[in-house]
DNA sequence: CGCAGGTTTGAAATAGATCAACGCTGGTGG
DNA sequence: CCACCAGCGTTGATCTATTTCAAACCTGCG
């Protein structure tokens, strides 16, 4: 139960708008968008209807790309949009009375951010960006709109959040539960889930720009035992890392020693089966 | 990271009706209702209309009165009914693949068991009473009734569910982030609170019927520690315990200890003060 | 080249687990 | 009414996963 001792400042991210860019973001195919693994990603739960896919699209007031280690929403304050990632990983996180940083989970593309918004009048927590990333913003009016007239919309949002809920609770399994190599085990394997119900990949490997802080920060234990963990996991021939590219050698054999079993995600036949 | 090895068995919960009961929930004031911790947990929100809670009251098509220790919603399952608690204790658990048991959260009267059902197609973890408890019966579709046309009821459920995910949240945090003894101050804290938030206490003791591995299931530490750091927090004069009431002593130097701070609850001022 | 940020290694220290036993209390059955 | 037993709380001694501290190493970059 360490984690990060060191406070890392807050930069705080400037007001939306003054970083603005498109193309950061990548280079998006034609017909493409930026909310697409968030699409993707809800066609676990419903297909959408052209015309709420296109309402949803154009909720879009504006993009954002901002750095690597820029807080994106701060604690206690109360964001006027919505951030859904398009681009890039973040983390939601609180930092615990004696400095160090607790991640309370990872967001990537197609994660929402913040529908807390649209009720909570202030977020319990924080969420800063681990590389750099681009974000879609949607105002909080929008948001509220949606909920009172697209009964559709406000489903699938609503069951977005409910999926956030589910993968929470299995963190605090996680972490409560099982033993460091678990624990690792377990989360490896939900993000390449994750990566591939967002639509992200087809294969078994994943970008994956972590650093073992971060890595630490999430599962509540040192760096230096991250460090161990992780050695164990690929001497064990279950995955492989290299140059910010994770490779699960060992599906199998990962899901069986991290006690993996993807119902927790709610996601489709479709998604499960590769 | 132990809890309870011993598998219990499940008894599952016989069909709703069969062993239905009014005041067995205990002696009821005139006048009052089975939903009214809960109502007055939602009014940390909002002040809900003479009329919707009318609804709301409408909606409980019955209540059942159940044993301790009983399932009451099983893993993988969709219940037909959300469940409401009334009356007793009930948590969220899910089992280890070791069998020991994980307690996500503590259900009290005015807790909301499964609004999930209402989109989700199956639960992703199971409840089961602690104590001999009862429950108010919604069905399934009187929900996605209120929610497509009672907009302030539904902001209402909603409201109470991304609650649920903060708390869940800092429970997280508390369990990955902080040592047993903190762990177990910042929880009584929150209990105490929740009480309040419900209506359920206006002073510092509260009814307290959970045995001590019920704490260790949930706090992820072995009932010997649970023991340990339970005499500690009497003996440091914080807390007494009692006959199956639990005082807290010293709220401020409690709060102090675990680190608590009420904001991730999202309660209204009111609450708050007393 | 030198340095910062990240990874790796080793040795010593500790929170919490494990194992085993004892004591209390309230209920049940003879 | 007593004897017994089950469930729960408590204690002590030993063991272990993980922390802590400290240093070395690697690599890309200004």
């Amino acid at each position: 139960m360490p984690m990060t001792r060191r406070i890392h400042k807050r930069d705080k991210l400037m007001a939306p708008g003054t970083e603005t860019s498109h193309g950061g973001a990548g280079i998006r195919k034609a017909g493409a968008h930026a909310i697409d693994p968030l699409l993707f990603r809800l066609g676990n739960f419903m297909e959408l209807a052209e015309a709420d896919q296109l309402q949803f699209r154009e909720s879009i007031v504006r993009e954002v790309r901002v750095g690597k280690g820029k807080d994106v929403i701060c604690e206690n304050e109360r964001p006027d949009y919505v951030h859904i990632v398009i681009d890039g990983w973040a983390c939601r996180y609180k930092y615990l009375a004696d400095g160090r940083r607790a991640i309370l989970g990872y967001l990537i593309p197609g994660d929402v951010c913040d529908v807390h918004i649209a009720l909570l009048d202030h977020m319990d927590h924080a969420v800063s960006t681990l590389t750099p990333a681009s974000f879609a913003l949607i105002s909080r009016e929008t948001v509220n709109h949606i909920f009172e007239n697209n009964i559709s919309l406000a489903y699938a949002l609503f069951w977005a959040s409910l999926v956030e809920e589910s993968v929470q609770r299995e963190w605090f399994v996680n972490n409560t539960g099982r033993p460091a190599d678990k624990r690792l085990a377990h989360l490896l394997c939900e993000l390449q889930m994750r990566h591939r119900a967002a639509g992200l990949t087809r294969t078994n490997c994943i970008d994956f720009p972590l650093v073992q802080q971060d890595l630490a920060d999430a599962m509540g234990i040192t760096v230096v035992h991250t460090n161990r963990v992780m050695q164990k996991l690929r001497s064990d021939g279950l995955i492989s890392y290299d140059n910010k590219l994770l490779t699960i050698l060992d599906w199998e054999g990962l899901k069986a020693f991290g006690d993996f079993d993807p119902r927790y995600m709610h996601l489709s036949e479709e998604t499960l089966n590769l």
